[in-house]
DNA sequence: GCTTGTTACATGCACCTGCATTGAAACGCC
DNA sequence: GGCGTTTCAATGCAGGTGCATGTAACAAGC
């Protein structure tokens, strides 16, 4: 366990600043707009980019969130209307989740505030170059 | 409503990333040792600088969270006697909240685990320099 | 085809957060 | 100095998260 240095204790600082101040922004924009939260969208997502139904497991693999994350968010979609659950024939142990009609209307209603609060968050601080830059230092730390 | 340029957004999509596995990677860290949350250790932390008890509103100030969470960590800590709250005798209706030596201790002991953790989340992935630069990036978001 | 083990989700519980409201104390004003 | 207003915290309630465990379906070995 090596100490970290001072810059780097720092971007720590500043990583947990610059995150709370933009995600907040951001999920403060969608619940102003009447919008589902920001899980719901990349959950969503997923499932419109799968062109099929997926399987909780998949959606897990994506999502990166913990199982019982995902089984929950799949319950709160699928009552919103927005997502529809079946079993899997194949396993009958499986879930599968596809989006509905209306999730997909959801989404294209989401897009323009989620893109208006991101761009209100990060974009108007950063020229496209420094986003670039930014993105890939990120990268870093998230592909750890 | 601009719309976000597509480095933008990927640096909203990496902020995003980045930083539940660094936080998750700090948070688990702490637990694993027996530790309180991050969010207590900034709390301490500014108990401590203060050398004098604060009042809950300077402590909103500078933690930056909403009234109702600081009054509830405010109570967490009393609870595990790592602060004392007393009633500020200026202000009746001001409380004040004063490190306790146990929440020095507690203090002293995490430091180690988390700065462990942020040299294995952050630290690892990238050079000083990477990370003052990063630093400076981030920065400019959380100063909005 | 029954037992034993494993996999895929679901869920009870404890805790934490956000929101709205309450209660208490201080302040302003006449 | 009494009364409405403002300020400082606390809190009831609804909902979200993590953890541990429960339940159902499948698989393997015999």
């Amino acid at each position: 366990m090596t100490k970290p240095d001072e810059q780097t204790v720092a971007a720590w600082a500043m990583l947990l600043r610059a995150h709370r101040a933009a995600y907040e922004g951001v999920e403060a924009a969608l619940k102003a707009a009447g919008m589902p939260p920001l899980a719901w969208y990349d959950a969503l997502l997923e499932l419109r980019k799968a062109r099929a139904p997926l399987r909780l497991q998949a959606l897990e693999a994506r999502l990166l969130l913990p199982q019982y994350n995902i089984s929950r968010i799949a319950d709160r979609l699928a009552d919103a209307g927005y997502a529809e659950k079946s079993v899997d024939p194949a396993d009958g142990r499986g879930r599968m989740l596809a989006i509905t009609r209306q999730g997909r209307g959801v989404l294209k209603r989401m897009w323009p505030v989620y893109a208006g609060a991101i761009e209100a968050q990060m974009g108007a601080h950063l020229t496209p170059a420094e986003a670039a830059r930014l993105a890939a230092l990120l990268a870093r730390i998230a592909g750890a």
